[in-house]
DNA sequence: TCGCCTTTTGACCGTCTGGTAAGAAAACGC
DNA sequence: GCGTTTTCTTACCAGACGGTCAAAAGGCGA
């Protein structure tokens, strides 16, 4: 009967979260395209009307989905701290973004299927939130670089690396385990050891 | 009216390609469940039911262009040349793997897609060519490690991250360039040089 | 128990989509 | 030029899909 802003009895704030639940799952296995609504509510066991009936539509499922995953996603960056030890920082950065896509992968995938697509919903944020914090934290990183604490390299080229090499163990998992062989359980485990290796040592030998 | 291997006319042999072309475009986009028959008939600028003279079903056309894609994608790491000097092969196969997501990106977008969504095309591949190459290179590359030519590391995960860091600038195209600024035109230079920095120098600055 | 508001459902609709049928139009061998 | 095969088109279909509607069911205060 009212409107926007906490607009919620106790049972629609539940059943807005069994569904954007239920619509991760399938979102994230099938795309946006490949989903239907059916498979959410099936999934959510409920009716499809009655999903309808907390969501005007299957787009603004995934929108919400989408505008709940962009913070929780670019806060380990959020968290990069200027005035940390540099090697430090960067060093929790990169495993709590290898964590992420141990923990969250769903997510990893939902957000990547967005982007290869050519991110139809979510443009704005690409050149909004995502541009400003990274150009924020590329600048911390050069003023590192410039002290003599990191090597000098770019510091945006940095961050894909590192957003790259670490939401690959969820996006790409199957590929990962397929040629990992089948049931590696210590693959993050393995990839964290390499990570820290790969970019604080990288591949010469001079040691 | 004959049957398998080379079954075509001249006509047949171009129109499979227009056919292979305008899909690719297409399914690059959009992802299998996104494309339609309809936009790809269009693309290659012939009507639906023609193109289905052409191909038994949408699938066809889709495992078609993986099955081709395959071979090329895995070519770079293929020419991996055990007699060369280690640092000397891998700057060149990072650097073509580079060149392929810089000229080719439908190509690295398509595999992107059916991996993320776990494969169903090309699991087949994945535990079969595609494991039996990368284990046949990371084989080397314990070699050339062993031999101290190149830092240690798990090679398999090495392996994963010059795959990541590359294909990353053609499957996130639209997010690189959100965040680098619209119309950074060298981008490739520019990651081409701080890549080669990461694997070989890493960020630890002691040279 | 009654009445009111919220929640849920079954039936339905228009559109889109992969795919088919049947015949017209080219292309080609002779 | 003619008959045959290949190529292409118009019309169509059955199922799936996103979404609507009206009414039933449930929850809850008085």
């Amino acid at each position: 009967m009212n409107d926007a802003s906490p607009p919620q009895t106790r049972i629609q704030r539940e059943k807005r979260e069994l569904i954007l639940e239920a619509a991760l799952e399938v979102f994230s296995t099938f795309g946006f395209r490949g989903a239907t609504l059916d498979q959410i509510a099936q999934q959510a066991g409920i009716s499809k009307p009655n999903l309808l009936y907390y969501f005007p539509s299957k787009e603004a499922i995934h929108t919400e989905l989408l505008d709940r995953l962009m913070d929780s996603w670019l806060a380990p960056l959020d968290q990069l701290d200027p005035a940390g030890e540099p090697r430090k920082e960067l060093r929790a950065y990169i495993l709590r973004k290898l964590e992420m896509s141990r923990d969250f992968p769903r997510e990893s995938r939902l957000f990547a299927n967005e982007i290869i697509h050519g991110a139809p919903r979510s443009t704005d944020a690409l050149t909004g939130r995502v541009k400003s914090l990274v150009d924020e934290k590329a600048e911390i990183l050069k003023h590192w670089m410039a002290a003599g604490k990191l090597t000098k390299m770019d510091p945006h080229h940095l961050i894909f690396a590192i957003w790259a090499t670490t939401q690959h163990y969820a996006d790409f998992d199957v590929q990962v385990r397929a040629v990992l062989g089948r049931d590696d359980e210590g693959r993050f485990h393995d990839a964290a050891d390499f990570l820290e290796r790969l970019f604080f040592s990288g591949l010469d030998p001079r040691a």
